[in-house]
DNA sequence: CTGTTAGCGCTTTCAG
DNA sequence: CTGAAAGCGCTAACAG
């Protein structure tokens, strides 16, 4: 493999003139740059980043980390999704990815340290988002430079999120418009920040519109399909009345799919379904579901460029900055009470 | 940023015996070994992985690339669950994953070689199979270290497949003894080594049971649920005659499903459909659609494991060494004909 | 505009 | 068992 030396030799110039070149400093003669750049042909010079690395003290690049909570939480589509985004800024800015996938949160906090402390990525984007988050205190305590893909609760830090308020109560007015009234709030696990913000979007949206807030409508479980199922069928049983689930997860979505077939209850007529996600499978479902969409892919391009701008203009770094992205209400059939029946 | 200098000062001994007691070097008195491991503590020295790449040559890193079409054929679960199975063991043998989307073919070739030849990997995992691929001549070319998740035809390469001939075989079978007689067989891209090897599979289980094979009982189409759909709605048109579907992706069994519904064909009394790659929402369609499991986590374990040991062992490298991994088939509804209509 | 000189932080002979 | 010295390949003042 030829070095920066090799082709300086050869062009009959210093290695800091090839290094000029490389970097495409503006002062350099014409002729040189013709004779360096043909002897880089010559050898087919390519410089060596790690070397580069070590003399820059930069590595160009950036650490993408999640545990596999978060991951199941926010199923897998919305998590690839928001990795093609990260990509496709990377691959324009000519940053890497530096990719880790952690079995749970303590595991990923050591991650996040051990890249930042061996100097191997520039800077890292997290998801996470819990109300009290521990990786997000590590990394402000350790100074690395990180932005959240999320919302951090109490700590000021750089994020992107969609407004998961914003839209939980567009879904829940959406439900009450289609004339549904007894709508139940199937929320994931209550120490995640965004299943809060969900809560609260179906509050306020019921509040505003003169609904009371009933206590027994709300439950709160794991992100799966069964919990989503039993948790209805617990209602049920319990002799809850209701009308629509709000899910604040797809999953949950289809186990209240299932949970009306087995109960023979119609969807969308005496039973609205709205899931969150927009996962590439809800149209296909019978009855196509209701589902928040999430730009996912606009998250993780959001993410990286906050992240490489305060990487690269130091001076004007902030130390906090929250880019709400909008979510996107695709309606279909599962909550259009109102529609004439579908022949699909 | 503490250095091995600042340690080495401290410990009141050479940064070369520091480095040996990282490196964990028998030959060093257990007193020295203690100061050093005291002075270490003292600063939080951190080992500059940059530096050691630099001084070691190597990385300890790896890539892994894919393209976005491949990502769509296998569709995404199947690209994070590799991608989950790479990370568990790159998190184990204390590697990293230096990951990169390219948007085409061409694109991912000329990353995967910038990768390598700027030496910011020691190797790479790529995800392709194409009858003529341009990105593993290219890489073999380049020597580059390197494992193929896929098979590669015609050029002897390291590789971990899942057994498409046998499952789609399997598969077949499945349906046969289940009574279904005339099948039809919606088939990807035809320049994916996959869809032949499905394709083959389909064609063997149809000679062995002694039934023709009829080529307009075969389509090939891009991956889409649109293009199951209308397949089959041409099919229809067409007047061909069918009694059940071997879709070669779990798209064309959602498009099969959307198209029995469409003509109120009832699955799986008339029609059985049966998918590929068993995408986690397959469990929860109406019918629940049988499929075809591809363990793809382990496809990610295997690659990587393979990759590494012939990183970390050249000498005994090989050339040529093929994975193959079983598939399993997850029998639901969809396809059973004989089965008792079921109250889920 | 270009060359010389020192590193970046770590590893690794080679002596002792 | 330990230290000195010479790199790994590139960048970045500092001169000229």
């Amino acid at each position: 493999m030829a070095t920066i030396k090799d082709v300086a030799r050869i062009a009959g110039v210093s290695p800091s003139t090839v290094s000029r070149v490389i970097a495409g400093s503006s002062r350099i003669s014409a002729s040189t740059k013709e004779k360096v750049r043909y002897a880089m042909e010559e050898v087919s010079y390519v410089p060596n980043a790690i070397a580069r690395s070590l003399a820059r003290s930069n590595t160009r690049s950036v650490g993408f980390t999640l545990s596999r909570r978060a991951d199941q939480a926010f199923s897998n589509p919305f998590f690839s999704e928001v990795l093609r985004g990260i990509s496709s800024i990377a691959q324009q800015k000519d940053y890497n990815i530096l990719l880790s996938i952690s079995r749970d949160e303590q595991e990923e906090k050591e991650k996040c340290l051990q890249l930042i402390r061996e100097r191997r990525v520039d800077g890292l984007i997290v998801s996470t988002s819990r109300v009290k988050d521990t990786l997000i205190s590590a990394l402000v305590k350790e100074e690395a430079p990180f932005v959240v893909i999320g919302r951090s609760m109490g700590i000021p830090v750089l994020s992107v999120n969609n407004d998961n308020r914003q839209a939980s109560k567009e879904a829940t007015c959406h439900l009450l418009d289609e004339g549904y009234r007894s709508i139940v709030f199937i929320s994931g696990p209550r120490d995640l920040v965004v299943s809060l913000d969900r809560l609260e979007g179906y509050k306020q949206a019921l509040v505003e519109r003169g609904i009371p807030v009933k206590p027994e409508r709300i439950v709160s479980v794991d992100f799966s399909e069964e919990e989503g199922f039993s948790a209805l069928c617990t209602l049920r049983e319990n002799r809850v009345a209701f009308d629509a689930v709000l899910a604040s997860d797809d999953l949950f979505a289809l186990g209240a799919l299932r949970f009306a077939r087995h109960y023979r209850i119609s969807v969308p007529e005496e039973l609205g379904i709205l899931g969150f996600n927009d996962t590439p499978m809800m149209p296909y479902t019978y009855p196509p579901l209701t589902s928040v969409r999430i730009l996912s892919y606009e998250l993780g391009m959001e993410a990286i460029s906050l992240l490489i701008e305060g990487l690269e203009q130091p001076e004007k770094r902030q130390v906090k900055k929250e880019v709400v992205l909008p979510s996107l209400l695709e309606v279909r059939q599962s909550t259009q009470k109102e529609a004439a029946p579908i022949i699909d």
